[in-house]
DNA sequence: GGCACATG
């Protein structure tokens, strides 16, 4: 065999890290540098007899990676090289490269971080740039910063900004290596792709079958895509040599396999396949790539707290890697369903897990790492704050963060489960129940993909799947449920439950489920509004896409659902009963009354609410409302209509004109004015509604000393004086000053009656003149003045003579000054 | 007619 192209770099990487504490190693697929090097580093000088550890993004690939290395030492695998996966390690005394993957890292990291014992830490294939491969890759450079000099961090990826990575580790080396693949020829559309992608899909795959020998594998985004182009295919009758087999990652064993395995001699395969080929599974035999262009993504939406998945164009790197798998055995073709113009406008890699990732593991690590705020550790990219806040109040909700931010003794117990925080606090919450056990069952059935598949009635009921779980060994759904699948969550519940001690208690029934998914979807919770219409704690529509057992429940616990749109869909969800939700929501629940103004009755109505976010689980009218908020009530009430609703007697309207009077006048006395008095009902009429229970017993207000409080006790002594309700005039009689016009109050008299008064009578201290109206004998007016004096100098005789032609019986004196005032016809003598 | 892929 030709020597692998990794081998002429290897001197040099050997070189670099004898020098630096970190490079960058970027080699195209087929290169062989998952397999070489670790090896080739083994007697590294710096190493000093210690491990090396090498990341892999999957398990397949870690033990394949392990596996392959030993067998070139001739050795068994847990010998000198060995593997670490979860729940799965094979390493020996004398295992000096353990092929692990990423979250272990993580683990071990947690557990000692100087990482005692490991020379090297190989991160492989990091242009997936996974979560959790950026995490171990932050932590690692804290830890060779802060504790370990000598360790050293090689990053190891195929097409990536190796410039970038470079300088975050300081500038380390970078180092490149050829590929070891044909040629693939790149056929793009000449113009761009109209209508849907499976009509154009189909039609290539007609074309590439006429063009080109050999088997072929097809992109598209999901599951749903690859069945319509199937049966775009199903009646063009294509060839019985000519197998089409779909590949997608929620498919059984067997149909993998039969996608897999290269055919018989004579045989054609077209493989419909999601992403899971493009790095996961290797196809054999292809020879021709179609690539639909699309891919579908998770992404997490800090708002809602909810993941949801969408259809996007992929990367020009994630293009690069579907078409490499048509260049593997020999020189290969790849269709690439948009134009040349198109593809240079992609962007040149995916985006990075942790720009759009939930990040409430994440969060909950770093806690446990010791470094709340992540702006303490170097990132290629740090975590998006929106989603790394909501995270941490998600943290705080399940009890395993401090406010403060600091972790909790239950948060370390959390982070320590290998589970989301989510479930983690699910499991533990379970103990004291009894039914730990089925919570571990539960926590790792909703890890793993969904058991139940391509049912043509596949309903959203976790209990559905618990109870599949349970009766998995019994044959009679065959085919609808996966269970190799349910072999191993039952084998990884078990391993979980061990771990903690737990045992079933006999409790268990599938029942049970809502009551335990209520602790780990804390913000979830959904009361039903109509059939399979639904309202979520957070204010949020929901709906059960079609008719089922749970559409009629009264609350569900949604464990799935996205948030696509004004209402999201639910997609996996359990029932629990009112009273469980009670008791599990304790603390969570609201208690609030709301009192408030019945406009129908004319009264203040006052009901107690139990509340879970938006949700209102209970509502009962209460007799007696906290005083203070029936009153604010009753006011909020009587602000909508006008005042004339109180009970105005006339003393009432006086005092209130008076004062307007005066406060005109003089800005200390208060404004009584209609709209003061209205916008201010709460300051000066609530502190007098507290008997009050409806309008009825308004009318029993004494309105006038209400408004009387308004005024200081200087100012109520000095009302009289200063705007009094009757100004005596000379001919003894007592007539009422009229205050309706604040700026220019009134007295009407009848002129006779004010023979003898030479100046205009004052008020407010003698700072307002009266308006006097003056009358006749009738009442009729005469004349309007402000200015007496003038009047009986000069307008009065005028006047004298008009009034005497109209009433000659009555005294019309030439001179009013020392004429006797009456209020008859003529003064008594 | 349908929800991608991984992992402690």
């Amino acid at each position: 065999m030709n020597p692998l192209p990794i081998q002429s770099v290897l001197p040099e990487l050997k070189e670099a890290l004898l020098h630096h504490q970190c490079a960058v190693l970027v080699a195209e697929p087929g290169a062989g540098k998952t397999t070489q090097v670790p090896l080739a580093l083994l007697d590294e000088p710096w190493l000093q007899g210690r491990k090396i550890v090498m990341l892999e993004p999957r398990r397949l690939a870690a033990r394949s990676a392990a596996r392959y290395m030993a067998q070139q030492r001739g050795e068994q695998v847990g010998e000198t090289i060995g593997y670490r996966v979860k729940n799965d390690t094979r390493v020996g005394p004398k295992t000096r490269i353990e092929v692990i993957t990423e979250g272990i890292l993580t683990r071990m990291l947690q557990s000692d971080p100087a990482l005692e014992g490991i020379g090297a830490v190989i991160f492989d294939e990091f242009h997936e740039r996974s979560l959790h491969a950026d995490v171990g890759l932050a932590f690692s450079k804290q830890s060779q910063s802060l504790l370990r000099e000598d360790l050293r961090l090689l990053i190891m990826s195929a097409t990536i900004e190796a410039e970038e990575v470079a300088a975050m580790l300081d500038d380390a080396p970078v180092l490149r290596s050829e590929g070891r693949s044909y040629p693939v020829e790149t056929r793009y559309l000449e113009k761009q792709l109209e209508g849907r992608v499976e009509t154009a899909v189909a039609k290539s795959i007609q074309h590439a079958l006429q063009a080109h020998e050999g088997s072929m594998l097809v992109f598209l985004p999901g599951a749903a895509e690859i069945h319509r182009v199937e049966s775009l295919l199903a009646p063009l009758q294509i060839s019985q040599d000519v197998i089409v087999a779909p590949l997608y990652g929620n498919l059984s064993q067997e149909a993998q396999d039969l996608a897999l395995t290269p055919c018989r001699h004579g045989q054609r395969k077209i493989v419909l396949a999601t992403s899971i080929a493009e790095t996961s599974l290797t196809v054999e035999g292809v020879t021709v790539v179609i690539d639909s262009g699309l891919m579908r993504v998770s992404r997490f939406s800090p708002r809602t707290g909810m993941t949801r998945l969408t259809t996007v164009p992929v990367s020009q790197a994630s293009a690069d890697q579907r078409r490499g798998r048509a260049g593997r055995l020999g020189p290969g073709v790849c269709y690439r369903l948009w134009t040349e113009q198109e593809h240079r406008h992609k962007p040149q890699a995916g985006t990075p897990e942790i720009r759009e990732a939930d990040l409430a593991p994440l969060a909950l690590e770093l806690a446990a790492w010791g470094v709340p705020d992540p702006a303490e550790l170097v990132w290629l990219d740090p975590p998006p704050a929106p989603a790394y806040r909501q995270a941490r109040e998600l943290l705080v909700q399940l009890g395993a963060l401090h406010e403060s931010g600091g972790l909790t003794p239950h948060g370390k117990r959390l982070a320590e489960l290998g589970l989301h925080p989510r479930l983690a606090h699910m499991v533990l919450q379970a103990v004291p129940l009894e039914l730990g056990a089925m919570a571990c069952e539960l926590a790792v059935l909703l890890s793993e993909r969904d058991i139940l598949r391509a049912a043509k009635d596949r309903d959203a009921d976790v209990r559905t799947r618990i109870e599949a779980l349970w009766r998995a060994d019994r044959a009679e759904q065959r085919g609808e449920i996966d269970f190799g699948l349910c072999r191993r969550i039952a084998a990884e519940a078990k391993v979980l439950q061990q771990s903690l001690g737990i045992r079933p208690s006999g409790k268990e029934t599938a029942a049970a489920s809502g009551l335990l998914l209520a602790s780990a979807y804390p913000d979830r919770i959904a009361q039903r509004r109509s059939t399979g219409r639904f309202l979520l704690s957070s204010g949020r529509g929901a709906v059960l896409p079609e008719l089922q057992l749970l559409s009629n429940e009264p609350y569900l616990v949604a464990v799935e659902l996205d948030d696509v749109g004004s209402e999201s869909r639910i997609y996996l969800a359990a029932p629990i009963a009112e009273d469980e939700l009670l008791d599990a929501y304790q603390d969570q629940l609201i208690r609030e009354q709301e009192v408030a103004w019945d406009a129908q009755t004319q009264s203040v109505k006052a009901r107690e609410r139990i509340r879970l976010g938006a949700i209102v689980i209970k509502e009962v009218p209460i007799s007696s409302p906290d005083p203070d908020r029936r009153v604010a009530a009753f006011v909020q009430g009587l602000a909508q209509d006008s005042l004339d609703s109180l009970p105005w007697t006339r003393n009432a309207r006086s005092l209130q004109q008076r004062v307007n009077f005066l406060h005109h006048v003089d800005k200390d006395w208060p404004d009584m004015s209609e709209v003061v008095l209205q916008d201010t009902l709460a300051d000066w009429l609530a502190p007098h509604l507290y008997e009050v229970k409806n309008r009825n017993d308004l009318q029993r207000l004494p309105l006038t000393s209400i408004l009387e409080e308004m005024l200081t006790w200087e100012q109520r002594r000095q009302l009289e004086e200063w705007a009094p309700t009757h100004i005596q005039v000379p001919s003894g009689s007592r007539i009422p000053v009229d205050y309706s016009e604040p700026v220019s109050p009134t007295l009407a008299v009848r002129l006779q009656e004010m023979f003898g008064l030479a100046d205009t009578p004052r008020i407010a201290k003698g700072r307002v003149p009266l308006t006097i109206h003056l009358l006749s004998p009738a009442s009729r007016p005469v004349q309007v003045t402000r200015d007496l004096a003038s009047f009986w100098r000069n307008t009065y005789f005028e006047v004298k003579k008009d009034l005497k032609g109209r009433y000659p019986k009555h005294y019309w004196p030439d001179d009013p000054m020392t004429a006797v005032p009456t209020n008859r016809a003529k003064p008594r003598v």
